[in-house]
RNA sequence: GGCCCGGUGGUCAAGAGGUUAAGACACGGCCCUUUCACGGCUGUAACAUGGGUUCGAGUCCCAUCCGGGUCACCA
């Protein structure tokens, strides 16, 4: 068999849709499974919104998803170039002869006339579709058309009552009808390819054996299959993935919130964990284990085991996919991820110290079950720095005044005070110690002490929080807390 | 509207003619926990509808309905 070459193909229009990253994925999988390669390849022929930005843009999203390509813009290989705008030679090759064999042909009518024969056709209830007008001109009206100054667009020329049939390999045989598809532009005004034109030249150029790609698409792939028979060329393997849609059940959009790959990085959400939701979208492990690396997912990536139906981007388990990677992280890495966060939001200085750092580990180590993304992070620690504290609600007030609280305050001020060092281990003695003396158990010592300190009855363990606090902003949280329900 | 794709719990999703119709998220309960969370156990909950084919249909066929995609000198 034929080697594996499959390619991510990204119009640089924006940055990185998590949808295309979707596809990139599969893509890659697809290709690290069969020992293939993955080609960049930069579709950048839409000359009012493509920029360079957002190619990179799009590199940078891949790179922090942990997806890498062999050949590329950046990378080069044998195949390039890798953006179409730098293969304008190649294509004008292929319309040369496919206008000679009158598979093609120039097109000059305006869009003011397409508009009216779009009309036309709408209003007697037909399909819109080009009409076919230019494929009769002579050469004398063609030489005409010129010499007014009208730039031509190159048209194919779609055979009539001709079945197209495209193999899928998710949705399997796929029949479109030629004649519902009008002549359609291959080559624009500016002599830049369309689409549909230069994918099909630079899938077989580049030796492209498998299209995986997003559903929106299917539509479009008779075009390119006609193509592909008028230029005499074997078509590749098609795979076409469903769409993710958004809780609306129509496709992903920026009104159903986070759209691209970077807005879930700078939400502080796990590159891993985004791989691994981003999988679970449309294809399902053999075994029942859910939370997987890109390298076993690699293991057990197969395109039989992909669905055909659209799914739905579920907030609540990529969150839930976070939350179990921020748990398997190590506090190093998550101290590193939580500084950026932390910096911007001004807590810390911008060149934390040793201490500071030190803090962070700490309220990482406090905080990790609570997380659901990194930057959650960041509204603990604003709230833990302020010298008074709220209580939350009247329960909070009424466990205040209980009749034990008293001395049980009093004798966590006095020995906080006079404590040495505040560290977990030592606070965690301290409290026993305060049950032990006053006799008193469970909920009358932790309570009024939590509630004192953070105003609310939940929270992290006290002996990670009192530390975290530190000594001074919890007793003057403390007295904050009692000016509360003072008599 | 034409064409195309799809339709298993709220969501993701197993299922390749014969199963008590998996599992995960979410939700409820219980346990653990001196709180919450984490973790463990457990529960509620699904084959869109109607016709066929078959001894037997979630699985095959057709129709209907519903959802989506696409019909550009965008990709």
């Amino acid at each position: 068999m034929d080697e594996v070459r499959v390619r991510f193909a990204p119009s640089p229009t924006g940055p990185l849709h998590i949808g295309g990253a979707r596809s990139a994925l599969f893509n890659y999988l697809y290709a690290k499974g069969a020992g293939g390669k993955l080609i960049l390849r930069v579709e950048d022929t839409d000359s009012e919104r493509s920029s360079r930005q957002s190619e990179v843009n799009i590199l940078e999203s891949l790179k922090w998803l942990g997806i890498d390509w062999d050949e590329g813009p950046d990378v080069g290989g044998d195949y390039g170039p890798y953006r179409q705008t730098e293969r304008l030679p190649a294509y004008q090759e292929y319309t040369k002869r496919l206008l000679k064999e009158g598979k093609a042909y120039y097109c000059y009518c305006t869009e003011e006339e397409l508009e009216a024969q779009r009309k036309e056709f709408s209003e007697q209830g037909e399909l819109p579709r080009y009409n076919g007008k230019c494929y009769h001109l002579t050469p004398e009206e063609r030489a005409r058309f010129a010499a007014e100054g009208r730039k031509p667009v190159v048209r194919f020329h779609v055979p009539e009552n001709q079945d197209v049939v495209i193999k899928d390999r998710v949705r399997g045989r796929v029949v479109f009808e030629s004649n519902g598809i009008g002549d359609y532009v291959i080559v624009k005004s500016d002599g830049i390819p369309t689409y549909n034109y230069a994918v099909v030249i630079d899938d077989h150029l580049m030796k492209i054996s498998h299209v995986i790609r997003a559903e929106e698409h299917l539509s479009n792939t008779p075009r390119q299959v006609l193509l592909y028979e008028a230029l005499g060329w074997e078509a590749p393997v098609f795979a076409h993935i469903s769409l993710i849609l958004g809780k609306d059940r129509a496709k992903m959009s920026k009104r159903h919130g986070a759209t691209s790959v970077v807005q879930y990085r700078e939400e502080g959400y796990l590159p891993e964990a985004v791989v691994n939701f981003l999988a679970l979208l449309g294809w399902s492990p053999e075994g029942e284990e859910e939370i997987l690396s890109l390298e076993e997912i690699v293991q057990q990536f197969s395109l039989d085991r992909v669905a055909k139906n659209p799914a739905v981007f579920d907030m609540d388990k990529l969150s839930w996919i976070n939350g179990i990677y921020i748990r398997k992280s190590p506090v190093e890495k998550l101290v590193k991820m939580a500084l950026p966060y932390i910096e911007k939001a001004g807590i810390l200085p911008n060149n934390p110290g040793h201490e500071d750092r030190e803090r962070i580990a700490l309220a990482v180590t406090a905080l990790r079950e609570h997380l659901v993304t990194m930057k959650d992070i960041v509204s603990y620690l604003q709230d833990f720095s302020q010298e008074k504290v709220a209580l939350e609600n009247e329960e909070t007030k009424a466990v205040l005044r209980e009749d034990t609280v008293p001395q049980v305050m009093q004798a966590f001020r006095n020995k906080l005070a006079a404590l040495p060092e505040v560290t977990p281990e030592s606070i965690k003695i301290l409290l026993k110690t305060i049950g032990k003396e006053l006799k008193l158990g469970g909920k009358q010592v932790y309570m009024p002490i939590r509630i004192a300190i953070t105003g609310q009855m939940h929270g992290p363990e006290l002996n990670f929080l009192i530390p975290l606090i530190g000594k001074e902003l919890v007793l003057s949280r403390i007295e904050s807390a009692f000016q509360q329900v003072a008599p």
